[in-house]
DNA sequence: GCGAATTTTTAGGCGTGCCTAAAAATTCAA
DNA sequence: TTGAATTTTTAGGCACGCCTAAAAATTCGC
């Protein structure tokens, strides 16, 4: 016995992040777009090759996580949707975690979160969650899923989908570009701040009116201009 | 522009954490026992092959961290010596977060620790520095490098070198066993205990006297045998 | 409905970090 | 000091996750 067994090792790094990774990105599309995920979709997403999704997609159907058939969009299978459910669940965890208590901004939350929800083990997001009481949205508004993989889902409209003289509150907001973030934060656009769509044009953007917190319905608030990107990330509640 | 850029992503696991704790495992060895680093030891240590120790030893020979030459020990260059600061800072931050703030006992934290060090960001782990107030050593005992990379070394008995009759308090406790802290935490062992070596036996191991807190030098405290291996994990304040 | 454009898959490679087996160097011991 | 034992290095492979280029399938537009 001069050199301890050596097994065990192997596939070390932190466990299948790539993995996760592909299973986080197509449960995201099919959460908020309904649409079918690509192949193609699923590659400019990632930034990865195509190649490289169908790869990792033989890699997951064989693994029971994705539906796949060649030239076929990419669905999940119900484990598949568990284990993304669960990937996100520590994404946003960590993302509240570290904004409720670690001094972060929300637009700042992202990147480390990215890491972080691959290498934390159960135990300690467990007592994260118990030291944050358990919340059920993160700072950009997203639902947590709960431990036993359950999403409270709101209905929210998408203010790329809404109407002139619509009005309501930010229930979220994508948090896939911090620089967005930033200049929506610059603007007093937050979850929970209330806003009303001035006008609309399908190419240049919106003009939403920012309700002041004091007076919430009144015309007082200033009016912000919000780029096509930027109406696709944001979610304001349905009128009532 | 049909696919956005796919550069960058590449070498995209956790940066080289594999480089990282080779440069800890060696720092380690010299920091406690001063012998020199053989790759075979290495590899024991580390639970790799000596061929794998060969391969990595060139790329961080070639990367300026470590001094290689074919058949000797290896040592840390100046910039290895303060990588290898930088991820056992980590490390140790990481464990006294975990038991100061999450809940955890001594003997939990060293595998958590052991996958966050890689991942954690510099601005993160500030944050943790910062709500502790800058400690200088883990639950442990052991010293936590300072950010400037200078470590606080206060001189120390390794309980296996301690003559019969020497008592001293526990300064540090190696966390590289975690049955070990396990069965010293029963027993009442941890740091700042205080201890008198009552028996030694080369083979069998050692039987100390802990000291009530209540009633540090007396001989009243219960008499506990420590493994020949345990032994050389402890390290007690040298006598006055 | 059929060729063109696009999407997807296949084929072949690359770097990392590990392995085993065999060769070379060093160390030990009689 | 010299052959045996041990240590270390070299050589050749493997899995992963990514890539590019080329081939195949699908979809689109006239």
């Amino acid at each position: 016995m001069s050199i301890p067994d050596q097994v065990a090792r192997r596939t070390q790094p932190n466990a299948d992040s790539a993995a996760e990774d592909y299973l986080k990105t197509i449960y995201h599309h099919t959460e908020w777009q309904s649409a079918p995920v690509t192949p193609s979709v699923l590659a400019a997403t990632m930034g990865v090759a195509p190649s490289s999704v169908t790869e990792m997609a033989k890699k997951l159907s064989a693994a029971g996580l994705v539906n796949y058939e060649p030239y076929k969009p990419l669905t999940l299978t119900p484990e598949g949707t568990a284990r993304a459910r669960g990937v996100i669940r520590r994404h946003r965890l960590i993302e509240t975690w570290l904004v409720d208590e670690m001094g972060y901004d929300w637009h700042e939350v992202h990147d480390e979160a990215e890491v972080l929800e691959h290498s934390i083990s159960d135990r300690l997001l467990d007592a994260i969650d118990t030291r944050l009481g358990h919340p059920t949205r993160d700072p950009h508004g997203d639902p947590i899923p709960a431990a036993d993989g359950s999403v409270e889902n709101s209905p929210a409209l998408l203010l790329s989908q809404a109407a002139v003289g619509t009005s309501g509150m930010v229930v979220r907001i994508s948090d896939r570009d911090p620089s967005l973030l930033l200049s929506l934060a610059a603007a007093g656009i937050r979850p929970s701040t209330t806003l009303s769509v001035v006008s609309r044009d399908a190419g240049a953007g919106f003009i939403v009116r920012v309700a002041l917190a004091s007076d919430a319905d009144a015309d007082t608030g200033p009016l912000v201009p919000v780029s096509a990107s930027g109406s696709s990330s944001i979610w304001i509640s349905a009128p009532a």
